[in-house]
DNA sequence: TTGTATGCGTTATCAT
DNA sequence: ATGATAACGCATACAA
């Protein structure tokens, strides 16, 4: 179990009688002109002495690396994983690896990791938390690193952003439930800790605008604390919460519309723990369809996210902006849609 | 937008107008002496140029890295996001960062990321995964590369491992099947292609012997296709196709015991879709214990697999292995534990 | 077509 | 306490 030295281009070279340059030209891959003969040599003597070549020294040389950094808050919420998936698959397809660091929605965590990020000479960073310190991140991309923000409003930064229409989704939402005839409708949150829940929530009084109900105080039930860096399942927790809240109304909504799937879940439970049903007695609609969402009972009507899509899209942005195939930065905003499955009940039938 | 050039040690010097070496001490914070009046210099030029240590030249130089490399087959199964987290929770507590991978359970790219990572000097792998090419893995460690392999029994590669008792699981989860009166219980599993499934059906088959009833065959339920790198929901989607299998049986169990949770959530939606219920008609124990067995309608009774704590232990154990620390392998099997929901009706009362 | 020499940014060795 | 210099492994400009 000895520490066996690695070995390196000069190993190589002293092996087959011929130079360091030579062997790198061809183990390289470089296309530079080297005599079969000897080029074969080199290979030989590559396998023969077990050669693999330390990338170190390579990007130490070249000043690029195939390394891009990742920053999710939270790889245990199930949006997540399927988000860096997506991502994953198109940076491997262009020869990129991916590096994932998990901010738990930290400020000095992500700061941290975004440093460390930079000191590895990673080529660019898809980040997808919080960080709304323009200076520091504009600092990052004056140093060269390229940025992919997802979801962040962040109006002064410039650079390139992917962003998802939640205000729309909400509508959406409130447009299906009147369509299924309800009108007494609760919207259930953990606090506005995060853009996409203050958007959904516009979303949810825009919808009841454009159809003519009047928002109602009571029927916007958010949760007092945020925990949710110490625990997955807060926002399930919080969905049982609410429900006893919701359930305490003197006039009880005959439908509810969850921030996310996650707090739908929760309602969703605590309502049929109750020995009520849904959607016969209090329907709900989710918003992110995650892959669960189709597996619980009923499988949840909801609002679909696209995770995968928004990964690979990352990507690509992010490494053409890196070859500098694309120089002006880019900016999209993805579109929701309704995914109909189980937990609304159809009153107007 | 210009390429500003990353300040080195030398651009401290030269700034403070002393030498690379000196700069390097302070920065790098060796401990070595230098006179506080200098020390104090450099580091405000530091901050001035706004200096980041480039790792790579520190890596090349040290021959050493912070980095570990993690292989799991698929981040979008429930069960690696947890695992990952406990990993990355231990190895950042002692300065590493986790390289995350995906083989899909593919061996070629298993095979490929795994050079990759060597490549980068990486100190180890952890390694959750199938490949049982033990020379190239006796290979890689002859590198110097330290391995931890999850839950492998293959018996010949000496590296660390850490296992788990998949057949006590399997065997407790009969044990409360019997106590609850239950003799006719079905085994639903998607094809023997991992370790983890067979074992679970032999300690199905000994919970079984031990309780003293007769395994009958047509209790097991196997589905065909293997097909799950393509859809993360291929174990979902089996567990439902053998609910309907298990109805046509002329004698039709009181229980199921499924291989794994994600399994369990199929067979439970598909016996509610078909207008039964879970559990006073059938019965379901899972396995796995994901976040979302807690989450789902019934609360489903599973065996724990302790995902982020074998992490943990994952991540001690290769990185004290990397420090020689200690030096013998060391392999440990982590043990079950039952978590009694509400998917399994007492027929005793 | 091949070889020599240099430099990437850092740390370590050896003088001073 | 500080500075000059070599070395890490590789790729490349230049020379031959």
């Amino acid at each position: 179990m000895e520490k066996k030295k690695k070995t390196t281009i000069y190993d190589i070279a002293k092996e087959v009688g011929t130079s360091a340059a030579t062997v790198s030209r061809v183990l390289s891959n470089s296309g530079y002109p080297v005599k079969d003969e000897l080029r074969n040599k080199i290979l030989e003597a590559a396998k023969e002495l077990n050669y693999s070549p330390n990338i170190i020294g390579r990007m130490l040389k070249k000043n690029e690396s195939r390394d891009i950094g990742v920053i999710v808050p939270n790889i245990s919420n199930p949006f997540f994983p399927q988000l860096v998936l997506g991502i994953e698959q198109e940076a491997r397809k262009r020869g990129y690896n991916i590096l994932l660091c998990n901010s738990f929605r930290d400020f000095e965590t992500e700061r941290k990791y975004i440093q460390s990020l930079c000191q590895k000479q990673i080529g660019g960073i898809i980040l997808s938390s919080v960080n709304e310190d323009y200076v520091f991140l504009e600092e990052i991309q004056q140093s060269g690193v390229k940025l992919v923000v997802l979801d962040n409003d962040s109006g002064d930064l410039k650079c390139n952003k992917i962003g998802f229409d939640y205000v729309k989704g909400g509508m959406m939402a409130i447009d299906y439930l009147v369509e299924m005839g309800h009108r007494d409708i609760a919207f259930i949150s953990s606090p506005f800790t995060k853009k996409s829940r203050s958007k959904a929530f516009e979303g949810y009084k825009l919808g009841l605008y454009r159809n003519n109900i009047a928002f109602t105080d009571e029927y916007l039930m958010i949760s007092d604390i945020e925990k949710e860096f110490e625990n997955t399942t807060y926002e399930f927790e919080n969905g049982k919460c609410m429900v006893d809240r919701l359930l305490r109304l003197e006039k009880c909504p005959t439908a509810v519309f969850a921030v996310n799937d996650m707090t739908a879940f929760g309602i969703v439970q605590r309502i049929i723990n109750l020995g009520l049903k849904v959607p016969e007695d209090i329907s709900v609609v989710g918003f992110d369809n995650l892959e669960l969402s189709s597996m619980i009972n009923p499988p949840l009507t909801t609002i679909n996210q696209p995770s995968i899509e928004t990964g690979r899209l990352a990507s690509r942005i992010l490494i053409d902006s890196m070859n500098e195939t694309r120089r002006e930065d880019i900016s999209i905003s993805l579109e929701p849609s309704l995914v109909i499955r189980n937990s609304v009940r159809n009153l107007r039938i």
